[in-house]
DNA sequence: TATGAAAGGTTGGCCGC
DNA sequence: GCGGCCAACCTTTCATA
């Protein structure tokens, strides 16, 4: 495995990080005058954090309420005293419908985000995720609404 | 405001949304070879699917536990009985911590995800939800591990 | 929707600090 | 090592059919 060594990370990267999380498809000559930089030097830069992990992708913001899965849901997983966390992280393989899987310390063991078409479609993939066994119980809650905030690096 | 009537979101356009979701900096000529049409058709479907809101923006995807906030949370908040679901929802404004707030059917009233630098800053970002008035009772959670998955639309 | 041409963005090489 | 500059190439964007 490639030695993706000291990720150094200054304040121009940051500013860069920011941006991108602001508006990922701003191109380099627009995020270089937004932080001092060159097109070039903002390419360099932005390879270099994609090689070292640091920017995982890029993906769109969705307004899901208005397609085929406008129903949110969080389940809270219980498991059995022997599923290690990495099993219990791994429940969401595979079931279009989890958003998220988050192990958790303490109680529960895992919070589920779950987006579905409607409270029929939710039923189905809650038995599905207590089928997987080593499930001992679950809560599942409905979602009203949801405000997400742009993960601002800066204050 | 404008009438941004009926949002007719065809296959091709759920083919693009897709291609965004997986990468957002994809170019229209990509897409288009991806789903069957020419750059300029692409471009065009996608300005459309962003003026009706169905396209909110484009983010990054960053790696946080290799940067300033490693630490993530979720902190469940009971509400008094005068707080309106809109006042509830409204409690992340102006705190960068808070990644989003769901506010929920049931107990509690609201979920928010954090995201801290340590346990200190947990400490304070949860004692400034308590004190946003109207928070009667709070519960936090810590995040062991996290996985989200790309949201596809397909399936 | 497609085409084609002009404008603008991306990217690799090279140089200087 | 890192940034700026330049030039070739690719993409975007708009007119037009």
């Amino acid at each position: 495995m490639k030695r993706s060594d000291e990720a150094p990370v200054d304040s121009i990267d940051r500013a860069i990080l920011d941006r991108l999380t602001v508006d990922a498809r701003a191109t380099f000559g627009q995020i270089g005058a937004a932080v001092g930089l060159s097109a070039p030097a903002v390419k360099r830069r932005i390879d270099k954090l994609e090689e070292t992990g640091i920017i995982r992708g890029y993906t769109a913001v969705v307004d899901h309420s208005r397609l085929d899965r406008p129903l949110e849901a969080f389940t809270e997983l219980r498991f059995t005293g022997d599923a290690r966390v990495d099993e219990i992280a791994a429940i969401g393989e595979g079931i279009p419908e989890v958003e998220a899987v988050f192990t958790m310390a303490g109680d529960p063991d895992a919070l589920v985000w779950l987006r579905v078409r409607d409270v029929r479609d939710l039923k189905r993939v809650v038995d599905r995720l207590r089928g997987s066994g080593q499930v001992a119980g679950t809560k599942t809650m409905m979602v009203l609404g949801a405000t997400t905030f742009p993960s601002t690096l800066s204050p």
